[in-house]
Formats: structure tokens, C-alpha cells, sequence
DNA sequence: AGCACGCCGACT
DNA sequence: GTCGGCGTGCTC
């Protein structure tokens, strides 16, 4: 008996091994193998009577891990349907899709802990005291004081310590199921009422929509305005799916950022374990999460675009909020989108998807618009909270006094005179993008990355955005001498100095990359920000992201325009995406909203479009274009990327490579190679091949071919992939 | 990706 | 005479 096994190596290939005791039952178990020199893990995929391979090289499986379960067949199902169509080597999306503590050679002792946090009767004992077991308090102690305690931290804990956990364990004082949120139940079931509000008409058309469909998969698109109440909407549907005992897997765009959805979620189905799916959890919480899922005891699975992965034996529905955001798109590695998994995997297991957004990205909206996919609207505020009003303020030229006009700073004196919160938008964060010498204009630039570096005036550094390099703040011109070398432009924190300026008495708050860092800084601030301790948030679209702040009576966006500069032909899709977002944060609560948007272009239909609420008709005219010029939704494209020490090593491989597409190309446009947008990057030159169809199964029938003759194409010392469905090109 | 083998330049 | 550069080739 052979199996054929993933192992985690850029390859297109499953490797085959000898393994007389392997059975139907170890189809997804991991499995120790000799490899070259190394032993690894592998997953086991299929099991064969013979093997195609030379008999002398095939060589001996080790020993079959049984203490893990095994990847369920429809996950598998998925993983070899991502390697296929994303043309992603196999070993690597197995691998890759497990939790990472599943992916390494364990030790033989080495089985999956869980972390440990007290109990509530342990934090009673400890509070009374413990006088007759000493060792007993002291790790009792040392595990409250940590909150929690990971699971690396236990299994390096000494043997006596060991024991003492063993019997808190025991005694019910420490819990092993690690619930990060659950402390936000405690919290929010004092003040929050958990009963089920009342839905509005459009809400329950919705939900009615829904129920009355035939059981099965349809895929629903949740088009909701901000403040509409999506996620009631979302929260009636799970409730069906979870009363028939199913599971529900519901995909965000970053978790952490809007707590408040999760502890929601929570607080309404307290009844139902949910766990949560990210890269931020601990290796062996999420190890634990997985395993709950895939055990059926977690019945909520709430996650970033990963956690379209998890093994979900009784799966009912899938949710995939905010749909348009880019994030779903993985961007390294294996270039998946975890929406359109998310729609694949609905279809494969015959249950509805709801996909929601107040503004559907294109390609969901013209699947609506042709019957694919079926749309639910929610046209009004659930609050009978009025929309934003939106206003242009229009500025001649881009450097309007330092940065804000005088009407944006009138506006927003006037908020915080009136104890509201203003929050300030900047796409941007440094102090300024440029410094530049006001003698020759040579700036300093990044040697790794085409791009200049940014001014961090509050670090004293100049920094690269893209490759994270830093230099120290040049005292002249590396080119003519001249010691006057002054910021172009305005980031975050500019704009914070300039409100700190203007507002000497308000409470300013940065929230960017750089202030929120740390790992509990976020909540902190968020905190600060509810307790109404800050009347002016500046940020970037960290803020523009699902966030419910009531107090927020104004928005001010800044740099706007520079999107409409763009080459990217979906720059104005994400505008409008963007703006309509940010402008949501404002007047959720009991305050009028209020949006300025400060631009030189204050007739530009883009923010006519967001300043009449009007996602509809903008769509429809950014469609029109996009059929038109022969854009997505309406063509299917596909980019081959390639990078090297040089810019020639790359272009000579696309350019075999066009050649080799010219050839097998029916039905498909194959462009010229071109250095990429950012032509330098990390260090390496970057250029790529874009390649398109009209239809998707012509694009694929394509790619499959190039893909083949790729891999033994003389590469010059370049690497290679592919990206299916691009976001950006 | 690793990690070998392999064939040419500067060092104890 | 050896250490070490990265070019090519393989991993069941």
C-alpha cells in the first residue's frame, strides 16, 4: 500500500510513499516522512495500490499521526480546488491552511496543549485564600496575574508546577477552553440588553427573503447602507442555521479592529461556543480553535479570510461581512480570495452565503445584477438616524493653509466646543511623504524600494513604507549640499501638529500603524475614544473600518484626491468604497453626522456620487466603463508576476513566457511584459505579464497549459507566479 | 524552498 | 593545498 502525500515545498507534485498500515481513515491524518535529508510532516491526500514512481526511490513512510484528526474530505476538497485554480503548488496550500502547530515535525511528547486562564471559583479561592496548599496558589497566582497562560508557557512549565496546574484543572479553579472574550460578556450583559431588537421592514424582507428560499445554496448579497443594521440581518440567519444544529462560519476583514461585532455575536448566542480564527491568536489557541471546530462542539467560527480553511462538519452558513474589502484577497503566497472561496465552498456543501456590504465591490454587484446572486436591500438607517450630510470644501492646490483649510478647522473648533468627536482622515501616516530640497528637488528615496522615504518627524527618521528600512533625518541635500530641505505634503502626523496648533485645549488622538503598534493599543485608545476622553481622532483607514463611535459627530477627509490620480482602474471603485465607509462613522448616535471632504475638484461625479448616497447609479456608471474598456467584471484576468537581482532576468522570462502564451492563447489577450508599478521592491526587480479572457473557463483552459509549459521554461534566475484575479495590476 | 554537488578564485 | 562563491538539479 502506497499514499501519496502534501508536503510543504514550492512543487506541483504530491510525493508517494511505501505504508502497509495506512487505510481510508488516514486520508487528511499528517504523516512523518523522510524528505531529501530531512524527515517533515506531510498530509496524507490519497492511497494507491501502486505507485507510478521508481520502485527504488520510493521510499518508507513514518509513523501516521492519530492524535490530530484528520482534515476532513471536503476541506481537502477545497485545498486541491485552490492549488488548481490559483495554481499554487499543492503541498504548499495544505500546509499552509493548517493551524501552524499542525505543520511542524511534533516531538513525541509533544501533543497540543491549550492555554489556561482562572475560573471564576478560582479567582474565589484565591481571593480566600489558599493557606494549606501553597504550591497550589502560587501557580494559581502567577496564571491569574498572566491572564492567560499560553500554551508554550504550560508546556515549559516544571514538573511540580505541572502537577499543581493538573489539579487546579481538576478542581474546576483553571479553565483549559480559553475564551479571549470572554470577559466582554461579563462586561457588555450588564449594560447591554441582549433580547432581540425589533427588525425594520427592510431587515425583515430580508430575513423573510431568506427563509422562504429552498433549502440549499444561493448566494445572497446583503446590500446595506451604513448604519442600515447588516448584522442583524446577519445575526437572524445564524440563528436559523444554529437552531437546526449546524455551524456557521462568518469571515471578516481583520478582527480586533470592531470587537463590539464579536462580543455581539457572543452575547446573542451565548448558548453556542464561538471561537475565533486568526493570525493573532497564540499557536496553541488556535490549534485548540481549530480543533473545536472540526470537533463540532464550536458552533460560531469567526474569522479572517483563513479561517475559509476550517474543518466544519455540520456547516449551515456562510457570512462574509464587509465583502468588498481587499483584505480577503490574500496578496503573498497563495493569492486566494477568501470571498470567492467562501462562495465555492457554499456551493459545495449546498448551504447560502451571504456576502454584505454598503458598497458591493463590482464583480458581487454585477453577479446581483445578472441573477447569479441573489440581493437584499436595506435602503434605510435602523435608528432613524439621518445619513451624513456630505459637503465638498473646495482648496486651490493641494497645500491649503498647512494642510486644513480654515473652514475645516472652523467646523471642527466647533464640534469640540459642543463636546463631540471629530474624526480627521489621512490616507498617509508620517509626517510627510516627500522632504525634498528646495534648491535641486532631489529627495531621498529608498534603495531597496522605488519610493521615496517619508518624513516620521516624531521618530526622527526617514522611512520606507513599503520595505520598513529607516535613516536618520538628512541635514543637506546628498546632491548639491543645500542645507534647506523642507516636508511636501501631509501625513497624519503633520496634520496631528497642525490640529495641536489650532486646538490647543482639545484632546488629540493618532491612530496609524505607528501609534497602534503594541498589541493592546488599539483597545486602549478605543477605549479612551468611547469613554469620550478624546475630541479628535486623526487617522488612516484603520478608522474607516466597521466602527460604531456615537459621539462621532463630524468626519473630515483629507487627501481624497490623490486616489483619483490614479492608474489603477479599480482607484475609483475603492474611493467611493472608502468614502462611504468613513462618511459612515458619522452621526450613529443621537448627533446629526456631518462629512467635509476637502478636494480641488469639488464637482468630480465620483464625490457628487458619495455626496448623494447614490452607490447604485456610480456602480452602474463605473460598470458601464468597465464593459466598455474591457475591464473585470466583464473580462477574467490573470497577472504572471516575476522578480530577480535584475530587471532583464525578469523581462527575459515574461518574455519567453509571452511567447509560450501566444502560442497555446486561443480566446486569450496576452499583453507585453512590463516592469511592475513599483518597479523595485524588498531589494529585487519586479515586472509581470497580464493575460485576460472573456470567459473564466477559457482564461483557466489557458492557464493550465501556460502554467505546465512554465515550469520548464528557462526561468534566468528569476522567480515566478501566478496571480488569478488580480486586485491590482 | 532547502540542500546537495560541482567547479573555479583568494587565503592559512 | 583548503575555504567558499553561487550555478544546476533533485526531493517520492
Amino acid at each position: 500500500m502506497f499514499i501519496q502525500v502534501a508536503i510543504d515545498v514550492p512543487l506541483p507534485t504530491l510525493f508517494d510513499y511505501r505504508c502497509p498500515e495506512a487505510t481510508g481513515e488516514d486520508i487528511g491524518r499528517r504523516v512523518r516522512v523522510p524528505f531529501g535529508r530531512k524527515r517533515v510532516v506531510g498530509v496524507i491526500l490519497a492511497l494507491l495500490d501502486q505507485t507510478p514512481i521508481d520502485a527504488a526511490k520510493v521510499r518508507v513512510a513514518g509513523e501516521i499521526l492519530r492524535d490530530m484528526p484528520a482534515v476532513p474530505p471536503d476541506v481537502l476538497q477545497v485545498m486541491q480546488f485552490c492549488s488548481d485554480y490559483y495554481h499554487h503548488p499543492i503541498g504548499e496550500v495544505v500546509l499552509s491552511a493548517l493551524p501552524s502547530r499542525f505543520r511542524k515535525t511534533p516531538e513525541l511528547t509533544d501533543r497540543v496543549r491549550l492555554s489556561v486562564e482562572v475560573t471564576a471559583a478560582g479567582r474565589a479561592a484565591l481571593l480566600a485564600g489558599l493557606r494549606r496548599s501553597p504550591s497550589l496558589e502560587q501557580v494559581l497566582a502567577r496564571i491569574s496575574t498572566a491572564g492567560v497562560l499560553s500554551a508554550e508557557r504550560v508546556a515549559a512549565l516544571p514538573p511540580s508546577e505541572r502537577r499543581a496546574l493538573k489539579r487546579l484543572l481538576e478542581r474546576g479553579w483553571v479553565s483549559e477552553t480559553l475564551r479571549a472574550a470572554e470577559h466582554l460578556i461579563d462586561e457588555a450583559s450588564d449594560s447591554v440588553d441582549s433580547t432581540k431588537p425589533e427588525l425594520t421592514q427592510e431587515q425583515r424582507a430580508s430575513v423573510e427573503a431568506m427563509l422562504a428560499a429552498p433549502p440549499g445554496f444561493k448566494t445572497w448579497l446583503l446590500h446595506g447602507i451604513t448604519g442600515s443594521g447588516k448584522t442583524e440581518v446577519y445575526l437572524r440567519a445564524m440563528e436559523t442555521a444554529l437552531e437546526t444544529n449546524g455551524q456557521v462560519l462568518f469571515l471578516v476583514p481583520e478582527i480586533g479592529l470592531t470587537p463590539q461585532l464579536e462580543s455581539r455575536i457572543r452575547i446573542r448566542f451565548a448558548g453556542h461556543e464561538l471561537v475565533t480564527l486568526h493570525s493573532n491568536l497564540a499557536a496553541g489557541q488556535r490549534a485548540a480553535n481549530w480543533q473545536a471546530a472540526h470537533s463540532g462542539r464550536a458552533r460560531i467560527v469567526l474569522g479572517t479570510r483563513s479561517a475559509i480553511f476550517a474543518p466544519l462538519p455540520r456547516l449551515a452558513l456562510i457570512v462574509v461581512d464587509e465583502e468588498h474589502d481587499a483584505s480577503f484577497k490574500q496578496i503573498e503566497g497563495m493569492k486566494y480570495s477568501a470571498r470567492d472561496l467562501a462562495v465555492w465552498r457554499g456551493h459545495q456543501r449546498g448551504i447560502p452565503v451571504i456576502l454584505g456590504s454598503a458598497t458591493p465591490s463590482l464583480e458581487s454587484y454585477q453577479a446581483a445584477l445578472s441573477g447569479r446572486y441573489r440581493i437584499l436591500r436595506l435602503t434605510q438607517r435602523a435608528n432613524d438616524a439621518p445619513m451624513p450630510r456630505i459637503h465638498m470644501v473646495a482648496v486651490n492646490g493641494p497645500a491649503a493653509s498647512n494642510g486644513l483649510a480654515s473652514q475645516l478647522l472652523d467646523a471642527i473648533r466647533a464640534r469640540v466646543q459642543n463636546r463631540e468627536q471629530v474624526l480627521v482622515f489621512i490616507n498617509r501616516r508620517g509626517y510627510a511623504p516627500v522632504l525634498v530640497c528646495s534648491a535641486c528637488a532631489w529627495a531621498p528615496s529608498c534603495h531597496r524600494c522605488s519610493a521615496r522615504l517619508v518624513l516620521h518627524k516624531a521618530r526622527s527618521r526617514m522611512v520606507c513604507h513599503h520595505c520598513g528600512h529607516a535613516m536618520p533625518v538628512p541635514v543637506a541635500c546628498a546632491s548639491c549640499g543645500n542645507v534647506d530641505l523642507h516636508p511636501l505634503g501631509y501625513g497624519t502626523q503633520r496634520v496631528e501638529t497642525t490640529l495641536r496648533q489650532a486646538l490647543p485645549d482639545a484632546r488629540i488622538l493618532r491612530v496609524d500603524r505607528d501609534t497602534t503598534q503594541s498589541r493592546d493599543a488599539w483597545p486602549q485608545m478605543r477605549n479612551l475614544i468611547e469613554k469620550g476622553e478624546v475630541d479628535v481622532l486623526v487617522g488612516t483607514q484603520l478608522l474607516s473600518k466597521g466602527h460604531d463611535f456615537p459621539g462621532l459627530g463630524l468626519v473630515c477627509v483629507l487627501n481624497a484626491d490623490q486616489s483619483l490620480y490614479s492608474t489603477d482602474f479599480r482607484a475609483s471603485e475603492q474611493l467611493f468604497a472608502q468614502l462611504t465607509q468613513v462618511a459612515g462613522r458619522a452621526g450613529r448616535g443621537r448627533i446629526p453626522g456631518e462629512v467635509l471632504i476637502q478636494t480641488q475638484f469639488p464637482s468630480h461625479p465620483l464625490y457628487r456620487a458619495v455626496q448623494e448616497h447614490d452607490y447604485d447609479g456610480f456602480a452602474r456608471v463605473l460598470l458601464d466603463e468597465r464593459a466598455q474598456a474591457g475591464f473585470p467584471p466583464f473580462v477574467h484576468q490573470a497577472v504572471l508576476r516575476a522578480e530577480g537581482t535584475s530587471m532583464e532576468q525578469a523581462l527575459n522570462f515574461l518574455r519567453d513566457a509571452a511567447q509560450l502564451a501566444q502560442a497555446c492563447a486561443h480566446e486569450v489577450e496576452v499583453f507585453d511584459p512590463a516592469p511592475a508599478v513599483m518597479e523595485r521592491l524588498k531589494g529585487k526587480e519586479r515586472a509581470q505579464l497580464l493575460v485576460q479572457a472573456r470567459a473564466r473557463s477559457q482564461l483557466h483552459a489557458f492557464l493550465d497549459r501556460w502554467a505546465q509549459q512554465l515550469a520548464s521554461a528557462r526561468a534566468y534566475g528569476a522567480r515566478w507566479a501566478i496571480d488569478v484575479d488580480p486586485l491590482s495590476i
